[in-house]
DNA sequence: CTTTGCATACAAACGAGTATGTATACTTGG
DNA sequence: CCAAGTATACATACTCGTTTGTATGCAAAG
């Protein structure tokens, strides 16, 4: 074939790392190959090392692809939040849910990174860039929790720390269980009353 | 080497599982071959293809020889519990925790488990039966949640489904997180006090 | 005219499955 | 109770398909 223009070079990059998705969710990843992926995306593995070094290498640029919305999210309803913070933590929860609602590519990836790979930091460069992104988040969180401690807004027995990893265990577990089967609950709906529990449990009155 | 007793070669069996668990937890499971299990256990592919058909039937036995004693755990609890439901729950909850802390086999399986390998069902049969337990386990849940709701125990605002799917999620998380990193939180201290502000946000009064 | 964006071809490694070898534990008939 | 005979519990050896990485080719873009 013949050589593409530079758009249609992105058009090409994109269509693979489509593909890669959906082979990966049917295979999971280490059992996907690149010429499965490359047949998917309608080219040859030639285009796939073209454009990536190799299967991690697209791996990590698929879940980049994913935690930055995430990020921006967290960050965007952080900033334009004011006053209460268990209110700003919760917006964040429900509005991280209504993500994965909206977006099926969200959804995807984060079905891929969560239950269609090993968690293995030694082979999956991913893995250790996820752990450090969960600890920061986990410590910031953390940090909101003590403010809402000092604001009054927790129950005396609440923990700051506990409070957090109760908050991240919740949503982790109900994202992979919804992930793996939407029928399981309607989401947000349900999703929304789960939280609801928890704050129910950790705020004062 | 010459032929083993019947005791011998149970034992080599069980060193193979053993080895088979301290690979997969290193390496993942897709990554780990069969000649990695045989060299840790001391044996050759040989032995291990004399127990088992393939590493399939290895992971499956694995996952059985876990599974069995949480079973167990559950059903003990609710036979020889009278009473409040809500607080045969929570102990059944508590008790799965302990037994992550006290048993290292309990905890390196379910580790493999949960993070260790991809959860795709069409290569890995023990996926399905994963499912199938988990759908089990959360309708007989959502039975309990149901009569404890009738006995008034629940506040009215709280679906015996979405209880069902919040504990679920809950636990689930709590586990993932602690498994992957036992230094994240004191278990079962902290597990408990989560526990309790789920169970704080659901019960009435 | 050079570089890009691929397709194609090639080599090497690896792991799975299986076939075969074999010493010995068990078993069974005498 | 003992001697064959048989099945067992592996080790070893071999074959085969798969996948990976790279090398090379090549037409069009820049």
């Amino acid at each position: 074939m013949a050589r593409r223009t530079k758009a249609e070079a992105e058009a090409t990059r994109e269509s693979i790392l489509d593909a890669a998705i959906e082979v990966f969710l049917e295979k999971g990843v280490s059992r996907t190959t690149l010429e499965m992926i490359a047949r998917r995306a309608g080219v040859t593995r030639g285009a796939v090392y073209w454009h990536f070094k190799d299967k991690n290498d697209l791996f990590t640029a698929l879940a980049e692809r994913a935690r930055a919305p995430m990020a921006e999210l967290a960050d965007s309803i952080r900033e334009s939040s004011e006053g209460n913070v268990l209110e700003m933590i919760h917006e964040v929860c429900r509005r991280v849910l209504k993500t994965f609602v909206d977006s099926k590519t969200q959804r995807e990836i984060y079905t891929v990174l969560w239950s269609r790979c090993e968690y293995v930091s030694e082979i999956n460069p991913s893995v250790e860039r996820q752990k450090v992104l969960d600890a920061e988040s986990m410590d910031q969180l953390t940090k909101d929790f003590e403010t809402a401690k000092e604001q009054g807004l927790l129950r005396d027995s609440v923990d700051p720390r506990a409070a957090t990893v109760a908050l991240m265990s919740l949503m982790k577990g109900m994202s992979i269980l919804w992930l793996r089967d939407p029928e399981l609950y309607e989401m947000p709906r349900y999703g929304e009353e789960m939280l609801d529990y928890y704050f129910t449990g950790i705020r004062r009155h």
